[in-house]
DNA sequence: AAATTACGTTTCAATATATGAAACGGACCA
DNA sequence: TGGTCCGTTTCATATATTGAAACGTAATTT
């Protein structure tokens, strides 16, 4: 009897015929987000299959570096594979490569770390990052998963995004990262005409306290939404009201990628 | 007979029966590995598998979001998913954790790039940087693969490392990265000797001319060696003769990475 | 404009292949 | 010494995967 316990939620199969893959991926996920080598008892049983078949598709994961043993007790963990990859693929993120240069120069202007993000799959993923050089380093890991209620980059997607990519934000609670993190939908719906009609998104405060980011759009030759790029740094150097030359330093910044990526760069 | 808890018992068994996730993960590789969308039938054509396992296999992976489909085509691309993983699965690696604080700190002092580099599955790959506050940016991004004798941090690895770990160095012939790369094994070995001597080690020009890197060894609590952490920069401010004190603080943090593994941290 | 090609998708029968239960054997502990 | 835990292997079974071929659609050629 399947039991779906797992917290993802993308197992909704109704008669894929692949398990195998299936249960082999979830191994990788599982040994991904795990912080310690786990066992193999605990691998099957978290993925309620049988060890036998665990430990067979740990030993091709093994062969192609997918996962590792350490340890002394031969634990299994995640290989370097997933490393290689995940930095291999970026590329294949059209803005990366557009917006590499201009996130290292918005970096060192500000020197706050420099973000771009994007919707992939529903979801606004950071794709990559460059550290600023103040004392205290912040900025969100490529990766990371924003909120997109709750982030400057989101709120960028809910004022120039199809309707289709925000439809889930809208229809669902605001989850309260922080204590000023926007939770009301009407509230919400105000703060982005703001960013619509200004053209760059704050979020003081509101994903981590002490914290605060300016971000603006990116737009490719058709003038769609492709991506978001902005700064974050402490509430101490990008203050609630920014100084006007750092938003238009990170305006201008997307304003050159956008430009980039018309220009087929 | 003694047995080998390193798992390379079953590891050279080609038909281990286990070929549905075996195709699975070479088509995750090489979706991440192009850098352009893909169509099907090139896929199923280089891993010279049939268009419908491969198909089958693309819908599994895009439901768990290691594949998408983009462009006008539908082709088939690498997903979020590596993106996500690999981030998240370097925790996993010791060094990584211990390692970070003093990158970070590297890098504000010297002003160059800091990484910090394992061998792992028998190749010494980057695991983490972080970028200094040069005009142009270089360093190695996490994920790439160095070359044992043209880098630093891989003379590193040949000075204090088991001799398991650098028998293939010694045996095969050495691929010259630049015109000064080291190419003659014994040419190499009294580098390595200098190496061992110093405590650290340089590569003006070996990997990228003009570029070079100052690399030190990190130990774990049984003075083997897990790690090499080192900066990297434009050989205008790391000289085929640096500075004592840039050698200085690359060795000083090695230690301190050295130490905080020794406690557990 | 018709014909042809290319490509992704679906169907289907065959069997190769993954599967779980149980047995095995070393390691650890009392 | 006896007991338990855990990774590994074996094996019979049937399920899940497979490739060929058919299908539908879009692009390209004649």
């Amino acid at each position: 009897m399947p039991r779906t316990l797992t917290a993802d939620a993308a197992l909704d199969d109704p008669r894929s015929g692949t398990s195998t893959l299936d249960l082999a991926l979830r191994i990788i996920e599982f040994l991904a987000r795990q912080e310690r080598p786990a066992s193999l008892g605990k691998i099957a049983e978290t993925l309620s299959a049988s060890k036998a078949t665990v430990y067979r598709h740990l030993q091709t994961l093994i062969r192609h570096g997918f996962a590792r043993r350490s340890g002394e007790k031969g634990n299994y963990q995640a290989g370097v594979k997933l490393l290689v990859l995940g930095e291999a693929s970026r590329r294949g993120f059209d803005v990366v490569p557009s917006a590499r240069d201009e996130l290292t120069e918005l970096g060192k202007l500000s020197g706050q770390a420099a973000s771009v993000a994007a919707i992939v799959d529903g979801e606004l993923v950071v794709l990559d990052m460059v550290q600023g050089h103040s004392v205290v380093e912040f900025g969100t890991r490529p990766g990371t998963r924003l909120g997109m209620h709750a982030s400057a980059l989101g709120k960028i997607w809910l004022a120039f995004a199809p309707e289709s990519d925000q439809a889930r934000c809208w229809r669902e609670p605001l989850k309260p990262w922080t204590s000023e993190t926007i939770t009301d939908h009407a509230a919400l719906k105000r703060a982005v005409n703001l960013v619509k009609k200004r053209g760059y998104a704050l979020a003081p405060n509101e994903t981590i306290i002490g914290i605060n980011t300016i971000a603006a759009p990116v737009f490719n030759h058709r003038s769609e939404l492709v991506a978001a790029i902005g700064i974050t740094g402490s509430i101490q150097f990008i203050e609630a009201n920014p100084k006007p030359n750092l938003i238009a330093a990170v305006v201008a910044a997307a304003k050159r990628v956008s430009q980039r990526l018309r220009s087929g760069d």
